[in-house]
RNA sequence: GCACGCAUAGCUCAGCGGUAGAGCGCUUCGUUCACAUCGAAGAAGUCUCAGGUUCGAAUCCUGAUGCGUGCACCA
């Protein structure tokens, strides 16, 4: 063995062994009839993985764990198509070459992106492979793979069928900049600061922060209780206009704050969320003033084809102009949505798009976690995960893009009837015999990804894994993924007939891991630069380091910071192990004695045989200590307490067994008698214990030492767990 | 605005009702005999602040401050 240990001469030709071996493939062993399961939650194909996925080490952890305790298990990869997250970035990638995605027939388009994307998805699965990650990837799954596209045409269409879904003209959170509306969760807030103009309407004052939609005006609101406005109630107003004069009414609606701006407020149905539900209320029309480009359309009249922030400029100087502004806040500061990649404001626009209506299907998701059907560790999730379903919206699953599964939807165009089809094409339409046009949208991403338990062991007839036993990843997608398979899956799972609760649900235990950040303590972003590749760490530290200081020093479900300083003592423990193991097979050749495997409970009856001797009390004492470890680590592991599992073994290997057990045996493997080798005996065995306890953390140098020291045909990756 | 999380040794973080812990860093000493990616010894903390509950609080409760995150319709 060498002096130090050496990373890269091990780990390739290792993770090759277990695979050609097959030992990443589900079997039962040691008699267990248990099974142990969880899907990988497939990282978007468009780029390389960033550090955070390495946490994805938890899962190895326990598969590890689980397949050596003889239990059937299996780890199945995957990639997600993440379609805008993908288009996005291609599209970037042809603004680079002075292209854009109008340059090509949507079929070009698509055939292009998959080319690209199959290209980042290998070096995506290589980088999980050189971190160990023992994953089936006979198995290995594309959210657009055939056979998952299928599953999810399917399910469209029950919802289609169970009146759970929708098509309706409603106002979408559009984005006029990537083209595409957007779900809820989608949109995020940012403060801005805008001016707030108070203009005049007639008799009235009122604040708006966006005088250009005052074309798509069609009421004023004030609030019921408002002494001021009294008189005006349900009365037309005549006002003044850009565009000359006009009628307007004014309507009471409780949503009208009498202590902002002049408690007076336009209702323009068309473009705000909250004006589209006053309208609603007071059955008001809705007039659209800005187009899907982003441009005002012909009812701003003179103002038509300005984009809106131009049109907002001109109107006001126009306003101004005519004396139709009394004054402007210029440093009003508001949160408004925006665009979560490009950062554009959100556009509410009236658009006919799909909707999932979500309450029937997220009372049973919160209920199954109520039952405790699902645990959620830590537990202290839940509450965001009830938050988000209580107060949760229809979902808007159209999107404007041409990556993703185009919706399996056919309107007529004779008679505009539409048609949900489970992918098969309609051409005539089976009332009116007019064409029919498929809808050329696609699903949010997260609408398939959202079945991804269920399609992904039903196409690999691997069924018999489902419920999985547990779903492991990071909580920042908790709603946005986790909520969606528990609600998907328990639906899927009626539809197919399963009637037991316990049967429905995609998964027994959500295991939710923290993010990690830069050294800095700063969120890895792209735009900052500070992107971390794991395969650089994995190359400097070794993989069992990175693995292990993922894990060591952090409570689960806590971010953490990369830190190098760790890194660096993690990669001085596998040398630890090593030079351990080298102490060992130096011990074992200068005396002849071989290594052996025995048991704890083998270990306590050789013990017996030297009584109370002075001489054998550190062996003693350590088969006494390696079954306490044995247990507690079990334990842990058990409870998703990787941190302390980690914590004990690294200080009982380091500091128990290195610095006194190891230094003590010295004394008696000296003897050179028969005490001596029942010592290498304890010795050599409860070391082979503590690797199997460390294997699935640092599974290569486990691996190679116990190839070098133990030998054989064996591999310890599939040796059976320590126990009594 | 509402909610949640975090504040512990110089740094990074465990602990979460019973005499303050780890890693890194620091100080002193030690290399023929597994490992200097090492060993031995050591210094270092009013556990953010203020109240309260308790025989006893870093740990539970209330409030404050700071940082972070999530949610929300402020025109």
């Amino acid at each position: 063995m060498d002096k130090i240990y050496n990373n890269k001469n091990v780990e390739e030709k290792i993770y090759k062994k277990w695979g050609d071996k097959g030992f990443f493939k589900p079997e039962e062993r040691f008699g267990s009839k248990k099974k142990f399961s969880i899907i990988l939650p497939p990282p978007n194909a468009n780029a390389p993985l960033h550090f955070g996925h390495a946490m994805y080490v938890t899962e190895d952890i326990l598969v590890r764990f689980h397949r050596m305790k003889g239990h059937k298990t299996l780890w199945l990869p995957g990639a997600d198509h993440a379609g805008f997250e993908t288009q996005f970035v291609y599209e970037k990638k042809l603004q680079e070459a002075g292209e854009s995605r109008f340059d090509y027939k949507r079929e070009e388009l698509y055939k292009m992106i998959w080319d690209y994307v199959q290209e980042n998805r290998k070096g995506m699965e290589n980088q999980l492979k050189r971190l160990g990650f023992s994953l089936d990837w006979e198995r290995r799954k594309f959210t657009l793979d055939e056979d998952i596209t299928k599953i999810v045409y399917q399910t469209f269409k029950n919802l289609y069928d169970d009146r759970l879904l929708y098509r309706q003209k409603r106002l979408v959170n559009y984005c006029t900049f990537d083209g595409t509306s957007f779900s809820d969760l989608e949109v995020i807030y940012e403060e801005r600061k805008n001016p707030l103009f108070y203009i005049k309407y007639g008799p009235l004052v009122l604040a708006t922060t966006r005088p250009e939609t005052k074309f798509g005006d069609t009421a004023v609101a004030v609030n019921p209780e408002d002494k001021r406005y009294q008189k005006y109630i349900g009365k037309e107003i005549e006002i003044e206009t850009v565009l000359g004069k006009a009628k307007i009414k004014v309507v009471a609606d409780k949503m009208v704050d009498p202590s902002f701006g002049t408690g007076a407020v336009k209702i323009t149905p068309a473009h705000d969320f909250d004006d589209f539900e006053v309208a609603q209320r007071h059955n008001l029309p809705m007039v659209a003033v800005i187009g899907f480009d982003g441009k005002m359309n012909k009812k701003a009249g003179k103002f038509e084809g300005l984009y809106v922030r131009q049109a907002r400029k001109a109107v006001v100087e126009e306003m101004q102009k005519k004396g139709l502004i009394e004054k402007i806040d210029e440093n009003y500061v508001h949160r408004i949505g925006v665009c979560y990649k490009c950062k554009n404001p959100i556009e509410p626009l009236p658009m006919e798009q799909w909707f999932v209506k979500m309450q029937p299907l997220a009372k049973k998701a919160i209920d199954t976690v109520k039952k405790g059907d699902i645990k959620i560790h830590p537990k202290s999730f839940e509450k965001l995960y009830f938050q988000f379903l209580e107060n949760i919206h229809d979902w808007n699953i159209s999107r404007q893009l041409v990556w993703g599964i185009r919706i399996p939807a056919f309107k007529c165009e004779k008679c505009g009837e539409w048609e949900v089809t489970e992918g098969e094409l309609r051409e005539k339409c089976g009332k009116c015999s007019g064409k029919m046009v498929q809808d050329t949208d696609t699903f949010d991403t997260w609408f398939s990804s959202g079945q991804w338990p269920y399609a992904t062991l039903k196409t690999t007839d691997s069924l018999e894994f489902y419920p999985t036993s547990v779903m492991e990843t990071g909580y920042d997608i908790l709603r946005w993924w986790v909520a969606r398979m528990v609600m998907l899956g328990i639906y899927i799972q009626e539809k197919e007939g399963i009637k037991d609760v316990k049967q429905q649900v995609p998964f027994e235990n959500v295991v939710l891991h923290g993010l990690v950040n830069d050294p800095l303590g700063k969120k890895m972003s792209k735009s900052k630069g500070n992107v971390i590749n794991p395969l650089e760490l994995v190359d400097q530290y070794g993989a069992d380091a990175v693995r292990f200081a993922l894990v060591y020093g952090t409570a689960l479900g806590n971010d953490q910071s990369l830190s190098y300083p760790k890194l660096q003592a993690m990669r001085n423990f596998t040398n630890k192990l090593w030079n351990m193991a080298r102490f060992i097979e130096f011990q074992g050749n200068e005396r002849t004695f071989k290594t052996s495997e025995l048991s704890i409970k083998e270990m306590q009856i050789l013990s017996k045989k030297h009584g109370d001797e002075d001489i054998w009390k550190s062996d003693r004492e350590m088969v006494q200590k390696i079954e306490e470890i044995t247990s507690e680590v079990t334990r842990l592991l058990e409870k998703y307490d990787f941190n302390h599992a980690a914590q004990n073994l690294y200080d009982f290997t380091w500091h128990e067994f290195a610095d006194i057990y190891i230094e003590e045996s010295k004394r008696t493997l000296n003897n050179n008698d028969a005490s001596g080798k029942d010592t290498f005996e304890v010795l050599s065995s409860s070391f082979l214990i503590l690797l199997k306890l460390i294997h699935p953390f640092m599974p290569f140098v486990t691996e190679e030492i116990y190839d070098v020291l133990y030998g054989g045909e064996e591999d310890l990756i599939v040796s059976k767990w320590p126990s009594l």
